[in-house]
DNA sequence: CTACATGCAAACCCTTTGCAAGCCG
DNA sequence: CGGCTTGCAAAGGGTTTGCATGTAG
């Protein structure tokens, strides 16, 4: 099953329609492949509004089926949720992304929560730099 | 020595010049002591323009002189850069936050960064919560 | 003096919203 | 059918820009 069906299913379980411009975005997302802004799910979405589209991701997203990634300019990457919590090696060269779990990265942040007397809710990790392709041609 | 002094030390060495609008912004970012939105400073600068606000945190943020936290909720305050290296814990509940360093923390980044092949340059590290305070009063 | 810096207002970008019409269940 | 959804266009906020004027060096 992929992610159209299943977040499909995901959002008629909780009370939300099925409806045609919303099966429309889950398939484009699952087409992207690679992280996608905004304005690329709407440039190869010429028939969906403009507001659905964003109405969509942002539920998507509430609902953790999809996954943020602000960049360091301040723009923001969307891509599918891997499912699990995941950090981001995040490409300076071609602005791809690559998801890493650490344990016992997770761990120290834990510590340094209860270190501080403050209640973990969430966090991010993102590290910026080059992968191997954009090092290797000076990108 | 404080930061506006220090600051402009530093902008004069680098060509740009000592003016009054760029003393006054720098002035009120250390008189700030806590984290700030543009918004505030320009609320502190009536007599400075928006845009000279604006560029100039863009210039010493480049600079590194001052550092730029974005919130989650996409929104992004500024605080002077406290020199070294830190991470944030981020309160849900008062928007406030607290710098820490972990130094088995920066070291399992660049493990996972060597483990991936990857050049690293830099890395955000927010966490998100409540602080005692604000745990205490369920704000 | 000359080039860089400023201030204003308008332009911009990205996202959200109001509202009438449409469609799912 | 009733109410959630949609699409449009307009509003919104946060930041940047063009340009004439001011001013540091």
């Amino acid at each position: 099953m992929g992610f159209t069906e299943l977040a499909n299913a995901r959002l008629e379980t909780i009370g939300f329609r099925s409806t045609a411009p919303r099966r429309a975005v889950l398939r484009a997302i699952e087409a992207a492949g690679a992280p996608f802004t905004v304005e690329d799910l709407l440039a190869s979405l010429p028939d969906v509004g403009r507001a659905t589209v964003f109405r969509t991701i942002k539920l998507l997203h509430e609902l953790e089926l999809l996954c943020r990634v602000p960049l360091e300019d301040g723009s923001v990457r969307y891509q599918l949720s891997q499912g699990e919590h995941h950090h981001h090696l995040v490409c300076r060269g071609c602005g791809r992304f690559t998801e890493f779990t650490d344990l016992e990265l997770d761990a120290r942040i834990q510590e340094q929560a209860r270190a501080h007397d403050f209640t973990l809710e969430g966090h991010a990790v993102e590290l910026y730099g080059l992968c191997r392709e954009c090092r290797g041609q000076g990108a």
